[in-house]
DNA sequence: ATACTATATGAACTTATGGTCATATAGACA
DNA sequence: TGTCTATATGACCATAAGTTCATATAGTAT
């Protein structure tokens, strides 16, 4: 781990869109178009957006027929443990992640 | 703390220059001019990051004569708290923050 | 093959960000 | 007062980043 990649972690989570995402994979992995529904954006911003995740192995993917899930990776090194451990700790209460909880429980 | 408040915190976090002065700054408080040296950056790119630091309630400063001194904040906000822990005890060891650790030494 | 659905990606636009230069401000001291 | 040093800030530029539209790709089904 260098300054480079904790740079690169730490602005991958700095944006309200991949937050929100991060925030909704956690509690269950979805397609691309379930986070479109909860997020309200269109499916171009959240592919692209996940595809960032995934080159910052944030995220992870698998497909199914047409869909593609996509679910929060296990993070294999200790410093990245660290530093998305620390990003995501203590944040869960916001109250745009609980709100969009709560959509994810219409879908 | 709201989710406009977390990306900010991050946002400011996820520069190199930026993470290079917490973790100096996390071991001796100094001068801009301290920085500038430690850093090889100019005056005015080192003082623009402290205030920006300082804005995000992550540094504090203090006048003393024609001097201005910047320390780490103490309580600061508690996700600050949180990714201040890891970027300057999780992952102190990256080669970057060695190296000017070195440097500090030799003022 | 065609048609349809889900996802990815290139192009273009706008805004945000970091860097540098020049200048302004603040304090010390003669 | 003037001058020197340390720091802050405004203007400007170049690049990065987020968004949207249109299109490409991948898979399903007929």
């Amino acid at each position: 781990m260098d300054l480079k990649n904790v740079r690169r972690i730490l602005k991958t989570f700095a944006d309200d869109t991949r937050l929100r995402i991060i925030n909704i994979l956690s509690r269950k992995e979805l397609t691309v178009n379930d986070l479109c529904n909860v997020l309200k954006k269109n499916q171009s911003n959240i592919s692209k957006h996940l595809t960032r995740l995934r080159l910052t192995d944030i995220v992870e993917d698998r497909r199914e027929g047409l869909n593609v899930y996509y679910y929060l990776k296990k993070p294999g090194n200790k410093y990245s443990r660290i530093l998305l451990d620390a990003v995501t700790s203590g944040i869960s209460d916001i109250n745009a992640f609980v709100k969009d909880a709560e959509k994810l429980n219409k879908i």
